[in-house]
Formats: C-alpha cells, sequence, structure tokens
DNA sequence: ACCTTTTAACTTGTGTGCAATTTAATTGTT
DNA sequence: AACAATTAAATTGCACACAAGTTAAAAGGT
C-alpha cells in the first residue's frame, strides 16, 4: 500500500469540521491519475471530431471500423473484446453504421446466435479517406512517434492491470 | 509532421483492394494512442465502480464531489472549467446530487445568472467515506506513488497539448 | 432423446458528454 | 436611459457506456 510522501507529524486529526490540507492530499483533484486519465480522453475524443466529420464518423464508430478494416467478418462479441465493449454499446452502434451503408449485419449461418460483420465497399473505400487522420493527431498531440509509443504502452499496461485485478475482485 | 519507422521499399501502391500491411500501420488500433487512453480510461471508471457503490455516486458525480471537497460555493461555470465540462453535462448531474441531498444549487444574489453550489453536512460528511479511496485505486494499478505521478503529468501535458491545438483550429 | 447450462445478441433503463438552442441577467455602448 | 452584445444556466436531441433482464441457439450431461 503507498504512503503519502513524508506525511507532516502535525498533522493529526483536529476536531475542527475541515480537515487540514495535509490529510486532503490524496483527494485532491489535480493528484488523481483517474482525472488526468478521464480529461485526457475526453480532449482526444474532442481533438478526433473535426477530423472525423468529413466521414460522418464518432469517435466509437471510427474505433469500430479500425478493427473491421483490420479484418472483418468478426462477430459482435469478438469486436467487444477488442475494444472491451459489449452488445449493449455495439448492437446500436452496428446498426447505425449499417443504415449508413459501411457494414452489414448477417447471422452466422453455422452458429445463428452470432452476427457477423462484413464490411460494404463503402466501409472498405472509407479506409482511404482515413489514412491521413493518425498522423493529424499525432501532429495535434506535439509528441514524437517515441513519446506517443511509450505513453501508449504505458497505458496499456495499466489497463491490463486495472482489468487483472478487476477479474479477480469478482471471483 | 511524423514519419513511419522505416517504411519499406517494398510498399508501393497496388491495384489489389486490400492494401499491404505496411501500409495499413498507422490504422492498426494497437498503434493508437488514442485508443490506448479510451480502454485505459474506461477501466478506471469500472475499478472505481465497486469502490464509489457504498457512497452511492457515480465516478463524474465523484469528480464533482472532489472538486467541491477542495472548495464549495463555486459556480457552476468554474465547477466545469475544472473538470472541462459544460453546463449541459452538469446541470442534470448536480440535480442529481441535489436530489441525493449531498448538496444545494442556489443562485447568487450578487449575479442572478450565476448558480453557486454549496455542500451539505451530508456532502461534507461523505469525504471521509471517500478518504480510503485513492490509495485503494493506487493499489490496484499496481504502479508506485511515482509512476503514477509521472503518468498523471504526462497525461495533463497531453490534455493542455490537444486543448491548444484545438483552440488555435478553432479561432 | 430430454433437459439443464451456457453462450450470443438484443432490449430496457439510467447516467453521462456534447452540440445547438433558449432564457434570463449583466455589461457595454451610445 | 435605451439597446445591442455578452454571459451563465438550462433545455433539447443524439450517441455512447453499462447493468440487468430477455430471447434464442448451441453445448453438455443423463
Amino acid at each position: 500500500m503507498p504512503q503519502p510522501p513524508v506525511p507532516p507529524p502535525t498533522a493529526k486529526r483536529s476536531t475542527v469540521r475541515r480537515l487540514p490540507a495535509a490529510a486532503d492530499h490524496w483527494l485532491a483533484l489535480d493528484q488523481q491519475l483517474c482525472f488526468a486519465l478521464y480529461a485526457a480522453s475526453l480532449a482526444m475524443t474532442k481533438a478526433y471530431k473535426p477530423l472525423l466529420a468529413p466521414l460522418g464518423l464518432t469517435y466509437p464508430q471510427y474505433l469500430v471500423m479500425l478493427v473491421l478494416w483490420e479484418g472483418d467478418g468478426i462477430s459482435v462479441s469478438t469486436l467487444g473484446e477488442r475494444l472491451t465493449l459489449d452488445s449493449g454499446t455495439l448492437t446500436p452502434l452496428l446498426k447505425r453504421l449499417a443504415l449508413l451503408g459501411l457494414l452489414l449485419r448477417q447471422r452466422d449461418t453455422a452458429d445463428e446466435r452470432r452476427v457477423l460483420l462484413q464490411l460494404s465497399p463503402a466501409g472498405r473505400q472509407l479506409k482511404r479517406q482515413a489514412q491521413a487522420i493518425p498522423q493529424a493527431v499525432a501532429c495535434a498531440t506535439a509528441c514524437d512517434l517515441q513519446q506517443i509509443q511509450r505513453l501508449s504502452a504505458q497505458l496499456t499496461t495499466l489497463r491490463q492491470q486495472l482489468n487483472t485485478t478487476l477479474s479477480k475482485a469478482a471471483g
């Protein structure tokens, strides 16, 4: 269990309503990794918005397309594992993409429980328009490729650790 | 503009439907900082859920309480600047917190446009229950304090850079 | 073959996020 | 003082996220 850095010896519990600043340290918003993550993620989504607008995609829809451009014909649950999203999120989102004519949702004849996702020609075409996006975002971050990759790796490790801890707590 | 690392000289545009793997590199999901950020942020929210359930708070509600525990009596817009959220998000959220009896929303008599947020005794009390959360999350990340602070700082820098780029693009 | 269990997707309901608009109050200008 | 411009919240509409429950199909045990 991590300990606060040099807890001042004068920071004993007082009878006053408001605790002294030292006791608040752990609850300070700017000390929280969770908030840094939350705010950075929202900022990233906003940064993508003007870039995705010409493609007619929202940010989560773009993530779905990234997965399908890597390889389509996968099931909803496989897509969900890739993006860590469940069918409750994906089903309506995929219906919208199908309505846009970017993909087809069809039951697997080998296993009628599953729905397979096939890119339409338009969905495949859209990939060309998306080619310029990653580098435009890289520019917006003002980070070099190495910094981006290092930060991505750290975040992936963090996510895996959080998921591991979570599944332990659940099981 | 960042360049791909050692673009293979054989990766010239072909007439085949699917581009060769080298051209796809920039669109690979696992290469994307945006996805690392997105997935880590969702995982963090899930990690908080069981910790916040006893307090009866959602994760964004917890962030609002963190700000108010630092100092209440602020306006909705001041809170919004702190959390990078607008009144469209905050107004219904704050109404729920008021309904829970954790805070009071009252018009500023000096400027009737503004709504000031005051913690109730129950809202102030809740802080004690929240004291244990940050360290529990730190444990779940399996990172030491220095790693957490370093990652937080990087993410804050990233967010500021994205926001700077965005406001430049808008203006 | 029958029946229980598991699995995959869908549905429903709640709570964010955010763009766009509306309402009301304040500020600025003349 | 009168009026335009600005500001702060609230409202409306849309799109996620996710828990919980439903439906249908497949797998497993007897």
